[in-house]
DNA sequence: CTGGGGACGGGGCCC
DNA sequence: AGGGCCCCGTCCCCA
């Protein structure tokens, strides 16, 4: 019994140092599984942390795109030209207009974008931008180092501050408080080894900008001094902001196309005009090879000209300042339009830049090529980035042809020069006219089938499309046409006038477009 | 059927 | 404002 007992007791012993030896066993297992895990807790914490952090920056990146993303579409007008590479256009439909809808890109009126140029060896660009959108953008960020798709215009300057190596002023704080609405001042220095390059809440850069905008003689304020259709007098000494009329004259299709507002039957277009929200029309062609333009919309909608009253661009206009008493205008919502013109037009340009370094043109790109410190970003080889893309255009022979007017060999007599092309006009009205085919504006629209044009004449013209009205008949089959032109080029049908002959086969044609499609067809590798 | 050429319409743009 | 020229697209004819 005893030893019974002993036994037992002995068992229980052995049982015990078993069980805690495996409790110990256990235990160490746990200890050792929970520093396992705890160090991976640990690492996994750490990788949390820096994806965070890599989201934040992510984040600020978009932000930033999307305050780049937002600027107007008088910055991005270079965009336009760069992707209007002739063809490229999409044909999204047989009618096409380009109107900015309102609430997108919030400029308004009290928005002014003010290239002011000085005279002296340091100029400022100060540039205003108040946009909603970088509010969504988030504070503290500011239009900086252009990734994307942003306008090379304006990218070109932050990478131009960039690659000189001048720290940007403002510096990223995500921690700032949010401001219900940024305005964004970019302040470029010119005539200086850097330019900064800031963005900020100033209201007195903004003060600035207003002063500047309004400052002298304003005569946007005054249309009686700038009629719309009135050619002023030359400008003295001092700069003169010229800006377009921004009517639209929409015609009834009745009558002659005018813009006077008046209610004339033997001229019945009504004109809306409306000094805060002037609809403007920018329309492009509407075949494939036109399309250019189309490329560029980034921010704009292809909508009809008048269905879509509403949605149009109301953007302030934006004064570029010229030395030597030369003035130019520049409307900052019109930069959008006629790619298959712009090209020309923007060949011209560069012609005139390369041909007339003695024109003392100011023009935007023009200044910033000139002052820009790296500017081998916009040089020769690198041109391609913005002109080449656009300008691989078979007008050049035309462009050349025409190009004698872009260097007014009669300066006294054309001192309006276009900002854009460099030619010289006589007059404010011909140079606002003109500089419509650049920014695409076109005032007249006919309210039929929702064509817009540049010149009241050509609305005047087009209006025959619909009244079936051809008061030239040919004297020869009675054969009618709406314009003499095109009579004329009938008559050639029976005088069997062919003046344009092929230099390759001799093959003679009435129309130069048929000597051209020839050669085109059967000469293309001579 | 296909491609070249002619005729014509229409818009762009300069003068 | 209109003329004029340019270009482009379309339609048609014909080889």
């Amino acid at each position: 019994m005893a030893n019974g007992m002993i036994f037992h007791t002995q068992i229980a012993s052995i049982m015990e140092m078993l069980a805690n030896a495996a409790v110990a066993d256990i235990c160490k297992l746990v200890d050792d599984d929970y520093a396992v895990f705890r160090l991976e807790i640990t690492q996994s914490q750490k990788e949390n942390r820096a994806l965070r952090r890599k989201l934040q920056l992510l984040e600020m990146k978009v932000a930033r795109e999307r305050v780049l993303a937002s600027r107007p579409s008088s910055v991005k007008i270079l965009d336009r030209y760069r992707g209007m590479a002739r063809g490229e256009g999409h044909l999204t439909g047989g009618h096409r207009s380009f109107v900015k809808p309102v609430g997108h890109n919030t400029w308004r009126d009290d928005q002014p974008i003010t290239v002011d140029e000085g005279s002296g060896t340091s100029t400022q660009h100060v540039i205003v931008i108040e946009s909603e959108d970088a509010e969504a953008a988030g504070p503290g960020v500011k239009p900086e180092g252009s990734e994307g798709e942003e306008d090379p215009w304006h990218s070109r300057d932050i990478q131009t501050g960039a690659a000189s190596g001048a720290p940007h002023v403002a510096t990223e704080d995500p921690t700032s408080p949010v401001q219900p609405r940024i305005r964004h001042c970019i302040t470029e220095v010119s005539g200086m080894p850097n330019f900064a390059l800031k963005s900020e809440t100033n209201t007195k850069t903004l003060t600035e900008t207003h002063r500047l905008l309004h400052t002298g003689t304003d005569h946007r304020s005054d249309p009686k001094r700038l009629g719309p259709l009135r050619c002023p007098a030359a400008p003295g000494s001092e700069y003169l902001p010229v800006f377009q009329s921004q009517k639209t004259v929409h015609s009834r299709g009745d009558g002659d196309a005018l813009d006077t507002g008046v209610d004339d039957p033997s001229c019945s277009y009504s004109t809306e005009m409306d000094s805060g929200n002037m609809p403007l029309c920018l329309e492009t062609q509407n075949d494939l090879s036109r399309g250019g333009w189309n490329r560029y919309t980034s921010s704009v909608h292809s909508e009809g000209c008048l269905d879509k009253k509403g949605e149009v661009i109301v953007i302030d206009e934006v004064t570029v300042k010229m030395e030597g008493d030369i003035s130019l205008t520049w409307n900052a919502d019109s930069h959008l339009g006629d790619g298959h013109s712009q090209g020309r037009d923007f060949l011209d340009y560069r012609e005139s830049l390369e041909t007339n370094p003695n024109v003392a043109t100011h023009s935007p790109l023009h200044t910033l090529k000139d002052r820009d410190p790296v500017s081998t970003s916009m040089g020769p080889s690198d041109s391609h980035s913005l002109f080449d893309q656009v300008l691989n255009s078979n007008d050049s022979a035309r462009a050349q042809a025409r190009e004698g007017g872009a260097t007014s060999d009669s300066s006294k007599e054309k001192r309006f020069l276009c900002m854009f092309c460099n030619k010289g006009f006589s007059c404010l009205q011909k140079v606002e006219i003109h500089q419509r085919f650049h920014t695409g504006v076109k005032p007249f629209s006919c309210n039929q089938c929702h064509m817009c044009f540049a010149q009241a004449g050509d609305l005047k013209r087009h209006q025959r499309v619909h009244t079936g009205e051809k008061p030239y008949s040919c004297p020869q089959c009675e054969k009618r046409f709406s314009r003499l032109d095109k009579l004329k080029m009938h008559l050639k049908v029976h005088t069997g006038e062919r003046p344009f002959a092929c230099t390759h086969c001799r093959k003679r044609f009435s129309e130069r477009s048929y000597l051209r499609i020839h050669q085109q067809k059967n000469h293309s590798t001579l």
